[in-house]
DNA sequence: ATATTTATTTACCAATCGGTATATAAATAA
DNA sequence: TTATTTATATACCGATTGGTAAATAAATAT
Protein backbone atom coordinates (compact mmCIF):
# COMPACT_ATOMS: atom_id res chain seq x y z
CA UNK A 1 0.00 0.00 0.00
CA UNK A 2 2.52 2.58 1.15
CA UNK A 3 5.11 1.75 -1.51
CA UNK A 4 2.85 0.96 -4.41
CA UNK A 5 4.15 3.86 -6.51
CA UNK A 6 7.68 2.43 -6.66
CA UNK A 7 7.99 -0.36 -9.22
CA UNK A 8 11.15 -2.01 -7.88
CA UNK A 9 10.64 -2.57 -4.17
CA UNK A 10 13.64 -4.08 -2.42
CA UNK A 11 12.50 -6.74 -0.01
CA UNK A 12 14.36 -7.26 3.21
CA UNK A 13 15.04 -10.90 3.91
CA UNK A 14 16.14 -13.95 1.95
CA UNK A 15 14.19 -14.11 -1.30
CA UNK A 16 11.80 -17.00 -1.74
CA UNK A 17 12.86 -19.25 -4.59
CA UNK A 18 9.28 -20.27 -5.45
CA UNK A 19 6.49 -18.55 -7.31
CA UNK A 20 3.29 -18.54 -5.28
CA UNK A 21 1.09 -18.81 -8.34
CA UNK A 22 2.84 -21.78 -9.94
CA UNK A 23 3.00 -23.43 -6.52
CA UNK A 24 -0.77 -23.14 -6.23
CA UNK A 25 -1.12 -24.51 -9.76
CA UNK A 26 0.86 -27.58 -8.79
CA UNK A 27 -1.11 -28.00 -5.57
CA UNK A 28 -4.28 -27.76 -7.61
CA UNK A 29 -3.27 -30.68 -9.81
CA UNK A 30 -2.57 -32.86 -6.79
CA UNK A 31 -5.78 -32.01 -4.89
CA UNK A 32 -7.78 -32.30 -8.10
CA UNK A 33 -6.39 -35.75 -8.79
CA UNK A 34 -6.44 -37.35 -5.35
CA UNK A 35 -9.02 -35.29 -3.46
CA UNK A 36 -8.53 -33.45 -0.18
CA UNK A 37 -7.87 -36.43 2.07
CA UNK A 38 -6.21 -38.50 -0.64
CA UNK A 39 -3.51 -35.83 -0.81
CA UNK A 40 -0.76 -35.85 1.80
CA UNK A 41 1.49 -33.00 2.79
CA UNK A 42 4.43 -35.17 1.73
CA UNK A 43 2.98 -35.37 -1.78
CA UNK A 44 2.47 -31.62 -1.81
CA UNK A 45 6.05 -30.89 -0.75
CA UNK A 46 7.29 -32.97 -3.66
CA UNK A 47 4.85 -31.48 -6.18
CA UNK A 48 5.47 -27.87 -5.15
CA UNK A 49 9.21 -28.26 -4.72
CA UNK A 50 8.79 -26.64 -1.32
CA UNK A 51 9.36 -28.16 2.07
CA UNK A 52 6.61 -28.12 4.63
CA UNK A 53 7.60 -25.07 6.69
CA UNK A 54 7.70 -23.00 3.51
CA UNK A 55 4.27 -24.21 2.49
CA UNK A 56 2.84 -23.45 5.91
CA UNK A 57 4.46 -20.01 5.95
CA UNK A 58 3.17 -19.19 2.48
CA UNK A 59 -0.32 -20.68 2.49
CA UNK A 60 -1.20 -21.81 6.01
CA UNK A 61 -2.17 -25.36 6.87
CA UNK A 62 -3.62 -28.03 4.61
CA UNK A 63 -7.18 -26.71 4.84
CA UNK A 64 -6.11 -23.14 4.09
CA UNK A 65 -4.03 -24.32 1.14
CA UNK A 66 -6.97 -26.29 -0.19
CA UNK A 67 -9.22 -23.25 0.05
CA UNK A 68 -6.70 -21.11 -1.84
CA UNK A 69 -6.45 -23.83 -4.46
CA UNK A 70 -10.25 -23.96 -4.66
CA UNK A 71 -10.30 -20.22 -5.28
CA UNK A 72 -7.82 -20.64 -8.10
CA UNK A 73 -9.90 -23.48 -9.53
CA UNK A 74 -13.12 -21.51 -9.61
CA UNK A 75 -11.47 -18.34 -10.86
CA UNK A 76 -9.45 -19.90 -13.66
CA UNK A 77 -11.19 -23.11 -14.65
CA UNK A 78 -14.91 -22.56 -14.24
CA UNK A 79 -15.24 -19.31 -16.17
CA UNK A 80 -17.07 -21.24 -18.87
CA UNK A 81 -20.10 -21.33 -16.58
CA UNK A 82 -20.60 -17.57 -16.61
CA UNK A 83 -19.90 -17.59 -20.32
CA UNK A 84 -22.61 -20.19 -20.92
CA UNK A 85 -25.09 -18.20 -18.81
CA UNK A 86 -24.66 -15.32 -21.25
CA UNK A 87 -26.15 -17.37 -24.10
CA UNK A 88 -29.37 -15.77 -25.36
CA UNK A 89 -31.80 -18.55 -24.40
CA UNK A 90 -32.16 -21.05 -21.57
CA UNK A 91 -31.75 -23.98 -23.95
CA UNK A 92 -28.59 -22.48 -25.39
CA UNK A 93 -27.30 -21.72 -21.91
CA UNK A 94 -27.85 -25.33 -20.87
CA UNK A 95 -26.28 -26.71 -24.01
CA UNK A 96 -23.38 -24.31 -23.73
CA UNK A 97 -22.83 -25.19 -20.10
CA UNK A 98 -22.95 -28.95 -20.61
CA UNK A 99 -20.90 -29.07 -23.80
CA UNK A 100 -18.19 -26.83 -22.40
CA UNK A 101 -18.25 -28.87 -19.22
CA UNK A 102 -17.76 -32.04 -21.26
CA UNK A 103 -14.64 -30.57 -22.86
CA UNK A 104 -13.39 -29.35 -19.50
CA UNK A 105 -14.04 -32.61 -17.65
CA UNK A 106 -12.08 -34.64 -20.20
CA UNK A 107 -9.32 -32.13 -20.89
CA UNK A 108 -6.15 -34.21 -21.40
CA UNK A 109 -4.06 -31.37 -19.93
CA UNK A 110 -5.77 -31.44 -16.54
CA UNK A 111 -7.07 -34.13 -14.16
CA UNK A 112 -10.40 -35.51 -15.30
CA UNK A 113 -13.64 -34.71 -13.50
CA UNK A 114 -14.69 -31.75 -11.42
CA UNK A 115 -12.68 -30.92 -8.33
CA UNK A 116 -15.68 -29.48 -6.52
CA UNK A 117 -17.37 -32.86 -6.79
CA UNK A 118 -14.51 -35.28 -6.28
CA UNK A 119 -12.49 -33.15 -3.87
CA UNK A 120 -14.40 -34.61 -0.93
CA UNK A 121 -17.57 -36.44 -1.97
CA UNK A 122 -17.09 -38.60 1.12
CA UNK A 123 -14.37 -38.26 3.72
CA UNK A 124 -13.53 -38.97 7.33
CA UNK A 125 -15.25 -36.83 9.95
CA UNK A 126 -12.00 -34.87 10.27
CA UNK A 127 -12.64 -33.33 6.86
CA UNK A 128 -16.38 -32.78 7.18
CA UNK A 129 -15.83 -29.01 6.96
CA UNK A 130 -14.22 -29.42 3.54
CA UNK A 131 -17.06 -31.65 2.39
CA UNK A 132 -19.57 -29.03 3.54
CA UNK A 133 -17.61 -26.31 1.78
CA UNK A 134 -17.76 -28.17 -1.52
CA UNK A 135 -21.48 -28.79 -1.08
CA UNK A 136 -21.86 -25.03 -0.68
CA UNK A 137 -20.01 -24.46 -3.93
CA UNK A 138 -22.37 -26.85 -5.69
CA UNK A 139 -25.41 -25.17 -4.18
CA UNK A 140 -24.00 -21.91 -5.46
CA UNK A 141 -23.90 -23.25 -8.98
CA UNK A 142 -27.48 -24.42 -8.56
CA UNK A 143 -28.47 -20.87 -7.64
CA UNK A 144 -26.64 -19.49 -10.67
CA UNK A 145 -28.53 -21.81 -13.00
CA UNK A 146 -31.85 -21.17 -11.27
CA UNK A 147 -31.47 -17.41 -11.63
CA UNK A 148 -30.63 -17.81 -15.29
CA UNK A 149 -33.82 -19.82 -15.85
CA UNK A 150 -35.89 -17.27 -13.96
CA UNK A 151 -34.50 -14.68 -16.32
CA UNK A 152 -35.37 -16.90 -19.27
CA UNK A 153 -38.96 -17.04 -18.14
CA UNK A 154 -39.28 -13.25 -18.13
CA UNK A 155 -37.62 -13.22 -21.53
CA UNK A 156 -40.14 -15.75 -22.75
CA UNK A 157 -37.81 -18.54 -23.88
CA UNK A 158 -38.82 -20.85 -21.03
CA UNK A 159 -42.44 -21.78 -20.18
CA UNK A 160 -43.74 -20.07 -17.07
CA UNK A 161 -44.95 -23.35 -15.59
CA UNK A 162 -41.38 -24.68 -15.62
CA UNK A 163 -39.84 -24.91 -12.17
CA UNK A 164 -36.51 -23.13 -12.52
CA UNK A 165 -34.91 -24.85 -9.56
CA UNK A 166 -35.98 -28.30 -10.71
CA UNK A 167 -34.54 -27.61 -14.14
CA UNK A 168 -31.35 -26.31 -12.57
CA UNK A 169 -31.09 -29.46 -10.50
CA UNK A 170 -31.65 -31.60 -13.57
CA UNK A 171 -28.83 -29.87 -15.44
CA UNK A 172 -26.60 -30.01 -12.39
CA UNK A 173 -27.36 -33.69 -11.91
CA UNK A 174 -26.23 -34.30 -15.47
CA UNK A 175 -23.10 -32.29 -14.86
CA UNK A 176 -22.28 -34.19 -11.70
CA UNK A 177 -22.94 -37.50 -13.38
CA UNK A 178 -20.72 -36.47 -16.27
CA UNK A 179 -18.00 -35.64 -13.78
CA UNK A 180 -18.21 -39.13 -12.29
CA UNK A 181 -18.10 -40.54 -15.80
CA UNK A 182 -15.04 -38.46 -16.69
CA UNK A 183 -13.23 -39.48 -13.53
CA UNK A 184 -13.94 -43.08 -14.48
CA UNK A 185 -12.38 -42.63 -17.90
CA UNK A 186 -15.25 -41.54 -20.18
CA UNK A 187 -14.22 -39.75 -23.38
CA UNK A 188 -15.42 -36.42 -24.72
CA UNK A 189 -17.35 -38.23 -27.45
CA UNK A 190 -19.14 -40.35 -24.87
CA UNK A 191 -20.11 -37.31 -22.79
CA UNK A 192 -21.25 -35.51 -25.92
CA UNK A 193 -23.58 -38.38 -26.72
CA UNK A 194 -25.00 -38.09 -23.21
CA UNK A 195 -25.63 -34.38 -23.75
CA UNK A 196 -27.37 -35.04 -27.07
CA UNK A 197 -29.80 -37.36 -25.33
CA UNK A 198 -30.31 -34.94 -22.48
CA UNK A 199 -30.98 -32.03 -24.81
CA UNK A 200 -33.81 -33.89 -26.46
CA UNK A 201 -35.88 -33.18 -23.35
CA UNK A 202 -39.23 -31.63 -24.21
CA UNK A 203 -38.59 -28.19 -22.78
CA UNK A 204 -35.44 -27.80 -24.78
CA UNK A 205 -35.73 -29.86 -27.90
CA UNK A 206 -37.71 -27.31 -29.84
CA UNK A 207 -35.32 -24.50 -29.00
CA UNK A 208 -31.94 -25.76 -30.15
CA UNK B 1 -19.48 -81.10 4.37
CA UNK B 2 -18.74 -84.23 6.38
CA UNK B 3 -21.03 -83.29 9.26
CA UNK B 4 -23.81 -81.54 7.38
CA UNK B 5 -26.37 -84.16 8.37
CA UNK B 6 -26.01 -83.35 12.06
CA UNK B 7 -27.87 -80.18 13.05
CA UNK B 8 -26.03 -79.42 16.30
CA UNK B 9 -22.31 -79.44 15.52
CA UNK B 10 -20.15 -78.87 18.54
CA UNK B 11 -17.34 -76.48 17.65
CA UNK B 12 -14.01 -76.91 19.32
CA UNK B 13 -12.59 -73.61 20.54
CA UNK B 14 -13.91 -70.53 22.27
CA UNK B 15 -17.14 -69.41 20.63
CA UNK B 16 -17.06 -66.08 18.80
CA UNK B 17 -19.35 -63.58 20.44
CA UNK B 18 -20.10 -61.75 17.17
CA UNK B 19 -22.35 -62.54 14.25
CA UNK B 20 -20.47 -62.32 10.96
CA UNK B 21 -23.48 -61.03 9.06
CA UNK B 22 -24.38 -58.22 11.43
CA UNK B 23 -20.70 -57.29 11.67
CA UNK B 24 -20.60 -56.92 7.89
CA UNK B 25 -23.78 -54.87 8.05
CA UNK B 26 -22.16 -52.46 10.49
CA UNK B 27 -18.99 -52.28 8.41
CA UNK B 28 -21.14 -51.50 5.38
CA UNK B 29 -22.68 -48.49 7.09
CA UNK B 30 -19.27 -47.09 7.95
CA UNK B 31 -17.67 -47.64 4.52
CA UNK B 32 -20.83 -46.36 2.83
CA UNK B 33 -20.77 -43.19 4.90
CA UNK B 34 -17.09 -42.28 4.89
CA UNK B 35 -15.73 -44.12 1.84
CA UNK B 36 -12.87 -46.60 1.75
CA UNK B 37 -10.06 -44.27 2.78
CA UNK B 38 -12.24 -42.11 4.99
CA UNK B 39 -12.85 -45.17 7.15
CA UNK B 40 -10.19 -46.18 9.67
CA UNK B 41 -9.71 -49.56 11.27
CA UNK B 42 -10.24 -47.86 14.62
CA UNK B 43 -13.68 -46.72 13.50
CA UNK B 44 -14.47 -50.21 12.31
CA UNK B 45 -13.46 -51.82 15.60
CA UNK B 46 -15.85 -49.51 17.39
CA UNK B 47 -18.70 -49.98 14.92
CA UNK B 48 -18.39 -53.77 14.79
CA UNK B 49 -17.77 -54.19 18.50
CA UNK B 50 -14.79 -56.31 17.56
CA UNK B 51 -11.14 -55.60 18.19
CA UNK B 52 -8.73 -55.58 15.30
CA UNK B 53 -7.30 -59.10 15.59
CA UNK B 54 -10.83 -60.51 15.50
CA UNK B 55 -11.68 -58.49 12.41
CA UNK B 56 -8.53 -59.60 10.65
CA UNK B 57 -9.13 -63.23 11.61
CA UNK B 58 -12.73 -63.12 10.43
CA UNK B 59 -12.54 -61.00 7.27
CA UNK B 60 -8.88 -60.41 6.37
CA UNK B 61 -7.36 -56.96 5.99
CA UNK B 62 -9.10 -53.68 5.22
CA UNK B 63 -9.25 -54.31 1.46
CA UNK B 64 -10.67 -57.81 1.92
CA UNK B 65 -13.26 -56.53 4.38
CA UNK B 66 -14.26 -53.79 1.96
CA UNK B 67 -14.70 -56.33 -0.82
CA UNK B 68 -16.89 -58.52 1.38
CA UNK B 69 -18.92 -55.45 2.30
CA UNK B 70 -19.21 -54.56 -1.37
CA UNK B 71 -20.56 -58.02 -2.08
CA UNK B 72 -23.16 -57.56 0.62
CA UNK B 73 -24.07 -54.16 -0.77
CA UNK B 74 -24.64 -55.42 -4.31
CA UNK B 75 -26.45 -58.55 -3.18
CA UNK B 76 -28.80 -56.92 -0.71
CA UNK B 77 -29.20 -53.31 -1.75
CA UNK B 78 -29.04 -53.18 -5.52
CA UNK B 79 -31.57 -55.86 -6.32
CA UNK B 80 -33.91 -53.13 -7.55
CA UNK B 81 -31.75 -52.88 -10.67
CA UNK B 82 -32.53 -56.39 -11.87
CA UNK B 83 -36.14 -55.80 -10.89
CA UNK B 84 -36.32 -52.67 -13.02
CA UNK B 85 -34.73 -54.48 -15.97
CA UNK B 86 -37.66 -56.88 -15.91
CA UNK B 87 -40.10 -54.07 -16.77
CA UNK B 88 -41.78 -54.74 -20.13
CA UNK B 89 -40.39 -51.77 -22.07
CA UNK B 90 -37.13 -49.81 -22.16
CA UNK B 91 -38.87 -46.64 -21.03
CA UNK B 92 -40.46 -48.44 -18.12
CA UNK B 93 -37.15 -50.07 -17.25
CA UNK B 94 -35.43 -46.68 -17.20
CA UNK B 95 -38.18 -45.09 -15.17
CA UNK B 96 -38.28 -48.03 -12.79
CA UNK B 97 -34.52 -47.97 -12.36
CA UNK B 98 -34.30 -44.23 -11.73
CA UNK B 99 -37.31 -43.92 -9.48
CA UNK B 100 -36.30 -46.87 -7.33
CA UNK B 101 -32.77 -45.49 -7.25
CA UNK B 102 -34.13 -42.16 -6.01
CA UNK B 103 -35.87 -43.90 -3.12
CA UNK B 104 -32.78 -45.94 -2.36
CA UNK B 105 -30.34 -43.03 -2.54
CA UNK B 106 -32.38 -40.97 -0.05
CA UNK B 107 -33.45 -43.81 2.24
CA UNK B 108 -33.41 -42.34 5.76
CA UNK B 109 -32.49 -45.74 7.18
CA UNK B 110 -29.20 -45.98 5.27
CA UNK B 111 -26.38 -43.59 4.33
CA UNK B 112 -27.34 -41.40 1.39
CA UNK B 113 -25.84 -41.86 -2.04
CA UNK B 114 -24.43 -44.90 -3.80
CA UNK B 115 -21.51 -46.67 -2.19
CA UNK B 116 -20.12 -47.80 -5.54
CA UNK B 117 -19.78 -44.17 -6.55
CA UNK B 118 -18.70 -42.51 -3.32
CA UNK B 119 -16.67 -45.43 -1.92
CA UNK B 120 -13.58 -44.18 -3.72
CA UNK B 121 -14.34 -41.59 -6.40
CA UNK B 122 -10.89 -40.20 -5.76
CA UNK B 123 -8.30 -41.56 -3.35
CA UNK B 124 -4.59 -41.71 -2.66
CA UNK B 125 -2.51 -43.91 -4.94
CA UNK B 126 -2.46 -46.49 -2.15
CA UNK B 127 -6.14 -47.22 -2.80
CA UNK B 128 -6.06 -47.09 -6.59
CA UNK B 129 -7.02 -50.77 -6.73
CA UNK B 130 -10.23 -50.05 -4.84
CA UNK B 131 -11.01 -47.12 -7.12
CA UNK B 132 -10.49 -49.37 -10.16
CA UNK B 133 -12.68 -52.04 -8.62
CA UNK B 134 -15.55 -49.60 -8.18
CA UNK B 135 -15.13 -48.35 -11.74
CA UNK B 136 -15.50 -51.98 -12.84
CA UNK B 137 -18.73 -52.28 -10.90
CA UNK B 138 -20.07 -49.17 -12.63
CA UNK B 139 -19.02 -50.49 -16.04
CA UNK B 140 -20.88 -53.65 -15.20
CA UNK B 141 -24.06 -51.72 -14.58
CA UNK B 142 -23.54 -49.95 -17.89
CA UNK B 143 -23.38 -53.35 -19.60
CA UNK B 144 -26.55 -54.47 -17.85
CA UNK B 145 -28.45 -51.43 -19.09
CA UNK B 146 -26.99 -51.71 -22.59
CA UNK B 147 -28.09 -55.31 -22.90
CA UNK B 148 -31.57 -54.41 -21.73
CA UNK B 149 -31.83 -51.76 -24.44
CA UNK B 150 -30.56 -54.16 -27.10
CA UNK B 151 -33.33 -56.48 -26.05
CA UNK B 152 -35.83 -53.61 -26.27
CA UNK B 153 -34.80 -52.99 -29.85
CA UNK B 154 -35.54 -56.56 -30.86
CA UNK B 155 -38.83 -56.29 -28.99
CA UNK B 156 -39.61 -53.11 -30.90
CA UNK B 157 -40.09 -50.70 -28.00
CA UNK B 158 -36.88 -48.79 -28.77
CA UNK B 159 -35.99 -47.33 -32.19
CA UNK B 160 -33.32 -49.30 -34.04
CA UNK B 161 -31.25 -46.19 -34.70
CA UNK B 162 -30.91 -45.61 -30.98
CA UNK B 163 -27.42 -46.35 -29.66
CA UNK B 164 -28.00 -48.65 -26.70
CA UNK B 165 -24.70 -47.89 -25.03
CA UNK B 166 -25.18 -44.15 -25.34
CA UNK B 167 -28.63 -44.43 -23.81
CA UNK B 168 -27.23 -46.63 -21.04
CA UNK B 169 -24.55 -44.04 -20.35
CA UNK B 170 -27.17 -41.29 -20.26
CA UNK B 171 -29.25 -43.16 -17.69
CA UNK B 172 -26.14 -44.04 -15.70
CA UNK B 173 -24.98 -40.43 -15.80
CA UNK B 174 -28.31 -39.40 -14.32
CA UNK B 175 -27.99 -42.08 -11.65
CA UNK B 176 -24.48 -41.00 -10.72
CA UNK B 177 -25.51 -37.36 -10.63
CA UNK B 178 -28.47 -38.26 -8.45
CA UNK B 179 -26.09 -40.06 -6.13
CA UNK B 180 -23.95 -36.93 -5.78
CA UNK B 181 -27.11 -34.94 -5.14
CA UNK B 182 -28.28 -37.39 -2.48
CA UNK B 183 -24.91 -37.35 -0.75
CA UNK B 184 -25.16 -33.57 -0.72
CA UNK B 185 -28.55 -33.68 0.98
CA UNK B 186 -31.09 -33.72 -1.86
CA UNK B 187 -34.54 -35.05 -0.95
CA UNK B 188 -36.55 -37.76 -2.65
CA UNK B 189 -38.94 -35.12 -4.01
CA UNK B 190 -36.05 -33.22 -5.55
CA UNK B 191 -34.66 -36.33 -7.22
CA UNK B 192 -38.13 -37.27 -8.45
CA UNK B 193 -38.42 -33.87 -10.13
CA UNK B 194 -35.08 -34.55 -11.84
CA UNK B 195 -36.37 -37.88 -13.10
CA UNK B 196 -39.54 -36.29 -14.44
CA UNK B 197 -37.49 -33.90 -16.51
CA UNK B 198 -35.20 -36.68 -17.69
CA UNK B 199 -38.09 -38.91 -18.70
CA UNK B 200 -39.44 -36.22 -20.98
CA UNK B 201 -36.62 -37.07 -23.39
CA UNK B 202 -37.88 -37.75 -26.89
CA UNK B 203 -37.12 -41.45 -27.01
CA UNK B 204 -39.05 -42.08 -23.86
CA UNK B 205 -41.73 -39.45 -23.51
CA UNK B 206 -44.24 -41.15 -25.78
CA UNK B 207 -43.88 -44.47 -24.05
CA UNK B 208 -44.59 -43.75 -20.42
C1' DA C 1 31.36 -5.02 9.00
C1' DT C 2 27.34 -5.86 11.67
C1' DA C 3 22.50 -6.24 12.70
C1' DT C 4 18.09 -7.32 11.02
C1' DT C 5 14.83 -9.56 8.27
C1' DT C 6 12.98 -13.32 5.79
C1' DA C 7 13.13 -18.08 3.78
C1' DT C 8 15.06 -22.23 3.77
C1' DT C 9 16.64 -26.79 5.61
C1' DT C 10 16.87 -30.30 8.95
C1' DA C 11 15.16 -32.54 12.43
C1' DC C 12 11.71 -33.46 15.15
C1' DC C 13 6.76 -33.77 17.47
C1' DA C 14 2.49 -36.39 19.15
C1' DA C 15 -1.15 -38.84 16.99
C1' DT C 16 -2.85 -41.99 13.94
C1' DC C 17 -2.40 -45.27 10.13
C1' DG C 18 -2.94 -50.45 8.86
C1' DG C 19 -1.43 -54.59 10.78
C1' DT C 20 0.36 -58.24 14.23
C1' DA C 21 2.78 -60.87 18.20
C1' DT C 22 1.70 -62.46 22.56
C1' DA C 23 -0.96 -63.73 26.19
C1' DT C 24 -5.37 -65.08 28.01
C1' DA C 25 -10.15 -66.81 28.09
C1' DA C 26 -13.52 -70.20 26.92
C1' DA C 27 -15.06 -73.95 24.65
C1' DT C 28 -14.46 -79.38 23.51
C1' DA C 29 -11.69 -83.85 23.25
C1' DA C 30 -9.02 -87.04 25.52
C1' DT D 1 -7.82 -83.24 35.01
C1' DT D 2 -5.21 -82.19 31.11
C1' DA D 3 -4.42 -81.21 26.26
C1' DT D 4 -6.13 -79.06 22.27
C1' DT D 5 -8.56 -75.72 19.75
C1' DT D 6 -10.40 -71.31 18.75
C1' DA D 7 -11.45 -66.42 19.85
C1' DT D 8 -10.59 -62.91 22.63
C1' DA D 9 -7.97 -58.74 24.65
C1' DT D 10 -3.76 -56.16 25.39
C1' DA D 11 0.01 -54.31 23.87
C1' DC D 12 2.80 -53.36 20.51
C1' DC D 13 5.04 -52.68 15.52
C1' DG D 14 7.12 -49.53 11.81
C1' DA D 15 5.35 -46.13 8.75
C1' DT D 16 2.91 -42.17 7.88
C1' DT D 17 -0.22 -38.39 9.23
C1' DG D 18 -0.50 -33.08 9.74
C1' DG D 19 2.26 -29.75 11.89
C1' DT D 20 6.46 -27.17 14.12
C1' DA D 21 10.96 -25.79 16.71
C1' DA D 22 15.51 -24.74 15.92
C1' DA D 23 19.28 -23.87 13.05
C1' DT D 24 21.04 -21.97 8.83
C1' DA D 25 21.28 -19.27 4.51
C1' DA D 26 20.66 -15.18 1.83
C1' DA D 27 19.06 -10.89 1.16
C1' DT D 28 18.92 -5.54 2.82
C1' DA D 29 19.56 -1.67 6.35
C1' DT D 30 22.56 0.66 9.24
Amino acid sequence: MENSSQTAIKKRGRPSHFDANTALEQALIVFWTYGYEGTSMAELTEALGMNKPSIYAAFGNKQALFKKVLDKYTNEFTTFVAEAMREPTAAQAIHGFLSQAAVFLTNPKTPHGCMIIQGALTCSSDASAIKALLIDYRKNLERTLTLRFEQAKTQGDLPNDCNSQDLARYVLTLHQGMSVQATSGASLAELTAVIDLAMSASYLRSMR
